[in-house]
DNA sequence: CGTCGAATGTTGACAGTGGCAACATCGGGT
DNA sequence: ACCCGATGTTGCCACTGTCAACATTCGACG
């Protein structure tokens, strides 16, 4: 196995091992040194591909960020923007994403570092899955003609909803079941009156 | 300072500060060396006291639990059980609760240790917040002959929408302003439809 | 093909962490 | 007055992230 001196591609395989861990076994059991020994490397390799613990969670955090991006857009891919489904689809295939994936999201909020533009208007840079909300908020409105601020208001309560459920959902000390499906039914019905 | 062997009671010492060291400089910061060198003491001190770090932090986590739920009954406290206001105002003062205290957010439910039931049946051991929550929608659902599934449905949203929509204030990384108690409003007026 | 610099890995060290064990000091009940 | 338990201290350990110095390999250029 460990026949040459160089990896090969020790930051991808650095990556993989990190997000594997952290899936597997929590977010906390994460180590440069535990990290490194499963590549089959000496601890210090790791500096040659990122500058510290810090920046290789950053890299995680981006992996799993487009694991989330890609899901949320495949779970709307084929509904019409404007309609009131698509909110509902992204808010049902944010949670689950973490119902299947749930130790990714201690990870990925974890000092909340990702970037959120609570505006409607277009920013260069922002978080891409609140990026999706967003634009679904706005189509829906427009077709409605709803304000921005009407807007701004259906957006954080869209993604609040979403985060929050999920955050529930998750919680290793809950106790009973809740069809939250339902829940966020109730919601859109109620938003929509549909 | 230190003209004694005994220090007198170390163990309210150490959760004070504890306490001032999560609320001033973040979670991450807190250190068992650290907080025992403010209290003037030495690092192996802690452990007549507490078990272990996680002890010490889980009866941190205690105190400001006893906060927040002090600060929800007392902005409740002039409420009809029953009223559509009293959900709104828990919901808002949860929301206020760490606008004020941001850096208690991840200290309350990193790893989410906190017991919740997702049920309407009464139980001895509940997180003391979520607890007022339940019983506020129980009063409110009763009051309209509302059946349990209902009401565990608004509070699976009223507490998700409350947490979630904290979680995207308290971020550091959002930019622009939200109305967030016109957000609340909007909600509660789409539930009651008053 | 040979050489040399840059990229990549390794070893060794350091300070800081939580936790354990053995010892020191105090204070209250007999 | 004594002594035992509660409380604090010192010293140590394994482990962590990080830095510096050294080793090996790859690839571009002659």
């Amino acid at each position: 196995m460990k026949d040459r001196y160089h990896h090969g591609d020790l930051r991808h395989d650095l990556i993989e091992h990190a997000i594997q861990i952290i899936s597997e076994n929590g977010f906390e059991q994460l180590t440069l040194r535990g990290a490194a020994k499963q590549c089959g490397v000496s601890h210090n390799a790791v500096y040659r591909h990122f500058e510290s613990k810090e920046q290789l969670i950053d890299t995680c955090r981006m992996y799993v960020t487009e694991l989330l991006t890609a899901y949320l857009e495949d779970a709307v891919k084929d509904q019409e923007p404007a309609s009131p489904g698509t909110l509902r689809e992204l808010s049902r295939a944010y949670v689950r994403f973490y119902l299947e994936h749930p130790t990714y999201f201690s990870s990925l909020y974890r000092n909340s570092p990702v970037k959120l533009q609570l505006t409607m208007e277009d920013t260069e840079e922002n978080y891409p899955p609140f990026e999706l909300f967003r634009k679904s908020c706005r189509s829906w409105a427009e077709a409605r003609g709803r304000s921005d601020a009407e807007c701004l208001d259906l957006l954080a309560r869209t993604w609040s909803l979403a985060h929050g459920l999920t955050s529930l959902l998750i919680s290793p000390n809950v106790e009973g079941t809740l069809d939250w499906e339902q829940c966020l039914d109730t919601a859109f019905l109620q938003e929509t009156g549909v």
